[in-house]
DNA sequence: GGGTTTTACTAAACCGCTCTAGTGAAAAGG
DNA sequence: CCTTTTCACTAGAGCGGTTTAGTAAAACCC
């Protein structure tokens, strides 16, 4: 049995194709009987709305893109990655639309992409992760005139809209609350200076050190790889003067490092106090548990897809959001530094 | 400027709209001098297919679905999921499908998704993932005879091809290794047993066990969860005859378990070994590293992904895949127990 | 050279749905 | 009671491709 068109409707109805269309679009043009009767033998022949049939008339495609530029292992590691990805879909579903996912290997691939959805009609618009100082995908993006949203900010996103949080409130807060217990000398293993958000963090870390008149705070630039966030530990813990404190930028790092700290015998928090920037199931299942900075990222997909569905609604009504700044979640892995303990 | 269209080629080829369609699609019909003109005059004025055109014509939706009924947490936790969708979208991009994704609340729901998508053409075919002890998706696909990929087997998955490793073998290589070891009291703290290869592990320990003459092989059948991980370590660490072994089903109850230890002041691997089904990222970045059975998650999906549009294509041809055994990497968290150590 | 086959191409139907223009009848208005 | 407006509905074009049926010319064959 082939599946059911608004033809077949028509004729067990009585009624036109056009009519039908009325009533299962809840325009005008249909008395309310005939409306109620065309949707039930709708119902009875367990009617769907053919996709592309609807996608051909100029319609909407029903789908949103995200594509991204990152090696496949990444993906799999971080769990920021995955909970964005559960939100945004949540957000999205709700609505019946549907999300391209597309993993590439860099960003002239990921722009390829960008021109072709956009041409083909397969989506409405696009998440744009990952925001770069001097990001080239945002012109192409202006440029083709399509609906898009970027995971942070505030700056560097030309006319799109934004989602962001406020990394340098963050960090600000954070070092606060390392300075209040007593720590002097903290480094921060940072990510990739490519990214918007780790110059934002760096520049926000130097700034307090220069108020809270800290001897020391370095940024160490990564790759947001375990393997280089633990060889950033290994050679801030060997320096003469060794921090007490260290910043992680991500959670894979913050846990990379815990091993390393533990590696070289250093003991957390008695001997060194670790902080991650983002918080996840790994910062709570390994023990020290580590002190993290926390925001709900299943929530954030949900406001991305948001504000994407309404910039695909009515395209250039969206403003940039800005939402809640993390918060700080202490756990076992921080304490005052062991040379101004008390007890 | 709008998009050209195969009519505005053929204008411009001099053509008619099917010389244009032939061309484009490789058929017979245009001789190589024609095809080679329009072919030129494509690409001159950037065409591209429109998706939803082709589709309409009951071709394909060039779009595979993985519709997921797991909680989002998981989703962003485990790094296989993230894994194994990169590897599926690579394998699929190179052919340029699309990957729909959709996460639900439970079994209904995703059932409900399989007969929406099929009825509405949205997509060509499912991957279907956590195959569970009597399947109730599995009579579903087969009674929609929608083209679908069950990853997990070797059996149980009905007439729909699978993609399976083989977790009894590779559960009865890590038992003869922890044997070996001159460990007698192992424990497994095992998945959901709702899952099929939770239940296949399960029997594969209790053979082991019989066959090697072990003391004791429990298997606690916990929900994946942290915290059920963790708190079932800790029940099996605080019994008087505390096992010298613990087997994870996964990764993340691998490192739960392995805080617990520490927790209990339990040293690892002195005290107690530790091996985890699942190899990540996670089990090579904590301290000690973890002992696991790893296999290539992210070419697994590949696999899969080459198996669905084979089903595709040609209905019926697919058969079973196995994939290759997972295979045992040692790390810093397994030893021989300390009352039988030797040195 | 007349008939058949092949080749290169065109015209038009078709996929399922939306939407505009048009139609006939009922309701409203004077 | 006739005209105008409104209402409920239909016919049919159009979206951008694919595909079938048809056609004229060229190639082939004894």
């Amino acid at each position: 049995m082939t599946r059911p068109t608004i033809d077949d409707i028509a004729r067990r109805a009585g009624v036109s194709k056009s009519a039908v269309s009325f009533a299962l679009n809840n325009r005008p043009g249909v008395s309310p009987a005939t409306r109620e009767r065309i949707l039930r033998v709708a119902s009875e022949m367990n009617w769907r709305p053919h996709k592309a049939a609807r996608a051909l008339g100029g319609a909407r495609a029903d789908a949103v893109g995200l594509v991204v530029a990152r090696p496949a292992q990444t993906i799999g590691a971080e769990p920021f990655f995955g909970l964005l990805l559960a939100g945004l879909q949540a957000g999205l579903s709700a609505r019946s639309v549907a999300l391209h996912l597309m993993v590439v290997e860099d960003t002239s691939a990921e722009i390829e992409v960008y021109r072709r959805w956009t041409s083909e009609r397969h989506v409405d618009g696009f998440v744009v992760v990952d925001l770069q100082h001097r990001d080239r995908r945002v012109p192409v993006l202006e440029e083709l005139a399509v609906p898009a949203v970027v995971l942070g900010g505030p700056t560097g996103h030309g006319s799109l809209p934004s989602v962001w949080a406020d990394d340098r409130e963050a960090m600000l807060s954070l070092v606060d609350y390392l300075a209040a217990l007593g720590h002097r000398r903290i480094a921060h293993v940072a990510g990739d200076e490519a990214f918007h958000h780790t110059r934002r963090r760096m520049r926000a870390l130097k700034d307090a050190a220069r108020r809270l008149h800290l001897a020391d705070a370095v940024s160490v630039p990564t790759d947001f790889s375990d393997a280089q966030g633990a060889s950033a530990t290994r050679a801030l813990l060997s320096a003469p003067r060794r921090p007490t404190a260290l910043i992680f930028d991500s959670d894979v790092m913050a846990v990379a490092g815990l091993a390393v700290a533990a590696e070289m015998g250093v003991a957390v928090p008695a001997g060194l106090s670790v902080v991650s920037f983002e918080d996840s199931l790994l910062t709570r299942i390994v023990h020290p548990a580590i002190t993290a900075l926390g925001r709900d990222t299943f929530a954030l997909g949900g406001q991305v897809a948001a504000a994407l569905l309404a910039a695909i609604d009515e395209p250039g009504s969206v403003r940039d959001v800005k939402t809640a700044t993390p918060r700080l979640t202490v756990r076992e892995s921080t304490r005052a530094p062991y040379t101004e303990r008390q007890g």
